[in-house]
RNA sequence: GCCGGGGUAGCUCAGUGGCAGAGCAACCGCCUUGUAAGCGGUAGGUCGUGGGUUCAAUCCCCACCCUCGGCUCCA
């Protein structure tokens, strides 16, 4: 056998995966949960071929975990066959952090609570039984008797089979050439692909999570069945470590914070999906908008304003209402005809564009709007600020010429990833969208010559990025970007857009250089995406404690007793005529009890003064998860925040 | 839109077919505090909205609204 470090080692004909991981050493036989023989996943009890490149799965690694979730759903599986008679089984993969299986229940019978907590007591008494995974490999003719009863195993098979088998199904079944299933127990068989455990008691640290409706083959028309979700890892302590991840991710959850620090809210009254701002969450909106605004102006962009309304004709004219009329609002009816809520800006920069006759001299012509759309997301997919129906763009519309589309995508780029490294984040993917030919316009050649103008602007900055085929909007291609949070969930909020339909749609020209009317590319571009969505993004990545120079209140004042009141009031008075977010809470409470309520404001500065204070100018500093100084000079602590504000640092 | 949970005080939540509850917050006193919860008191509710069943509904039923977890969707 070859390893993967090159070396070889010999064993007798006939051995197995668990014989070749027992002779490299016991610990390795205990982690090991499949094998890759010449790059092929199998199970670990497959007898080996001489001169295989072997390596082992052990199940701390990724490709481990998933080979024991895969096999934990089967154990979930056998579990509800058991408790539910008549159930019937769909299919299970292994996820991100875990696996699901759907089910359909007789008579439409759904899952509660209470029933997952049996089904996960069933399934450790199947852990517990240490039941062998045995693969067989059948026919479609024996596989279809065995499923006789299970008619989405025998959906799965037929279409296999067929040949019209998509990635999932090859997951569940294997190839056209042989089907494989792994038998549990005279019982319990599962239409399977492997590799497995060898046995169920290779299992055990999992959890049942939830329970959740999901269509059959994601098909909104067609049954839906009984979802059920679970985590599994290799270790109590990783799966202890996963549930504690996912308390720690509901801690920062922006509607809690939201509430929690009187942001903003969701008035029943308003409607679904729609917020008010309230005046802390509001300041740290005009933070934002002040910051994108001013970065706007100095980067050549030109401020337009647009109504939130405009005549049907207009969305007749760029295709809106031709194609994502679901996801309007509904239309009023006026004396001098249909007007709708604008789903987005660009036709009405479209039309500030057209209003006179353009040279090639103004291009690119960059408008910028900070522009408030409404869309009417379907009531089952609003999550708070993130999935929201009315929310304001920091759009913007560039119009230029061919030849200035590669310039101007490597600026923008550039332009995205400063803005972005500014709210504090670092790490960044990035998503090159290309053409979905049956959903589209435009020529080949535009199609091609704006994919390659994005993709050498990624080239020229050297940034990684991965092709999304068909993944494009149909007027054209597009490189989304992701941000990773700080605890490394990606956030999706970036994009430029070519578009080469609106221009097009709207009749756009330009006079070029040789007096010939010419039609100018557009390109789409939101540096937050969406206000709200960045900002509910930026609330779960600081965890609510923003950075000073976004912090609601900066710094807070707390004298020691009432009598130093009015000394607090005079450094109150001062920080605020240099301009910082300053308050004070008077000494009608224990110290101890205004410190802790300032801590849960998640306040940058916490300064105490009392009589020693008073007498030396001084202040007591206790900053945000750091350590309290004490008798610092007032002037000194204002350096300091000055530092802190200017460099936008997170004193976290 | 679909499947399943939920909506009770400002917040987090308990509860019952027969007078509506706690903690925190708020307000009022006392305490005058040196770095994360001092003590006492007061007030606060159409139990999401509308209909139905019942002698009686916050509780049971129906519809709608909002919300949560998924699915589907996301210009």
């Amino acid at each position: 056998m070859r390893l993967p470090d090159d070396s070889t080692r010999e064993l007798s004909a006939g051995s197995t995966g668990i014989d070749l991981a027992q002779a490299i050493g016991k610990r390795l036989a205990q982690a090991a949960v499949a094998t890759v023989i010449n790059g092929v996943e199998s199970d670990l009890g497959v007898a080996l071929v001489d001169g295989a490149k072997v390596s082992i799965i052990t199940s701390d690694s990724d490709a481990g975990r998933h080979v024991l979730r895969h096999s934990t759903a089967h154990v979930l599986a056998q579990s509800v066959v058991q408790l539910f008679e008549g159930a019937k089984f769909s299919i299970g993969p292994a996820i991100e952090d875990g696996f699901y299986y759907d089910f359909e229940l007789p008579n439409n019978k759904t899952f509660s609570d209470q029933d997952l907590v049996a089904i996960q007591e069933r399934m450790q008494k199947i852990v517990e039984a240490d039941q062998l995974f045995v693969r067989a490999e059948m026919t479609t003719k024996e596989a279809l008797k065995i499923f006789k009863d299970q008619p989405y195993k025998c959906e799965i098979i037929e279409r296999v089979t067929k040949g019209n088998g998509d990635s999932s199904d090859a997951l569940e079944a294997g190839s056209a050439d042989a089907v494989s299933v792994y038998r549990n127990s005279e019982s319990f068989v599962d239409l399977c692909r492997g590799p497995h455990v060898p046995s169920t008691g290779r299992l055990g640290h999992f959890a049942l999570m939830k329970v959740a409706g999901a269509y059959w083959r994601g098909n909104e028309k067609g049954p839906m069945l009984q979802r059920i979700y679970g985590t599994a890892w290799e270790s109590k302590s990783a799966l202890a470590e996963h549930l504690h991840r996912l308390e720690e991710a509901e801690k920062r959850d922006h509607r809690r914070l939201a509430v929690e620090m009187d942001l903003l809210s969701f008035p029943q009254e308003l409607g679904g999906g729609l917020a008010v701002w309230h005046p802390k969450g509001g300041i740290i909106r005009k933070l934002m908008e002040d910051y994108s605004r001013e970065r706007h102006q100095n980067g050549g962009y030109k401020f337009v304003f647009t109504p939130h309304l405009a005549n049907a004709h207009l969305f007749e004219t760029s295709g809106h209402l031709q194609f994502y009329k679901d996801g309007m609002y509904p239309p009023m009816e006026m004396d001098n005809g249909t007007y709708y809520p604008k789903p987005m800006n660009c036709p009405m920069h479209c039309l500030i564009y057209r209003d006179r006759q353009r040279s090639y001299r103004e291009l690119p012509l960059r408008l910028f709007e900070l522009g408030t759309v409404y869309r009417y997301e379907r009531a089952g997919t609003l999550h708070g600020l993130l999935r929201i129906r009315g929310f304001t763009q920091d759009d913007s519309h560039i119009f230029c010429t061919e030849e200035q589309m590669a310039d101007e995508i490597a600026s923008l780029l550039d332009f995205v990833l400063s803005v972005l490294r500014r709210f504090g984040f670092s790490e960044f993917d990035f998503k090159l969208s290309t053409r979905n030919a049956e959903k589209s316009v435009g020529s080949d050649e535009i199609w091609q010559r704006s994919t390659d103008a994005l993709q050498e602007a990624l080239n020229r900055h050297g940034l990684q990025y991965t092709v999304a085929p068909g993944d494009a909007a149909f007027y054209g291609p597009k490189i989304d970007i992701d941000v990773r949070d700080a605890i490394g969930r990606k956030w999706q909020l970036s994009t430029i857009q070519c578009d080469f339909n609106l221009p097009e749609r709207f009749g756009l020209e330009y006079i070029a250089t040789d007096n010939a009317r010419k039609q100018p590319i557009m390109l789409h571009r939101a540096l937050f995406g969406s206000i709200e969505r960045f900002f509910g993004v930026l609330l779960e990545h600081y965890g609510g404690a923003f950075p000073t120079w976004l912090a609601p209140v900066q710094v807070r004042v707390l004298a020691v007793a009432s009598a130093h009141d009015e000394y607090a009031t005079k450094v109150v008075e001062q920080l605020v005529a240099c301009g910082y977010r300053v308050d004070q809470l008077v000494a009608d409470e224990q110290l101890g009890k205004r410190i802790r309520a300032s801590k849960l404001e998640r306040i940058p500065y916490v300064l105490v003064v009392g009589d020693d204070d008073v007498s030396n100018s001084t202040v007591g500093v206790n900053p945000r998860g750091g350590d309290v100084r004490r008798d610092v000079p007032l002037t000194d602590f204002i350096n300091q925040l000055s530092i802190d504000v200017g460099q936008a640092k997170n004193v976290s």
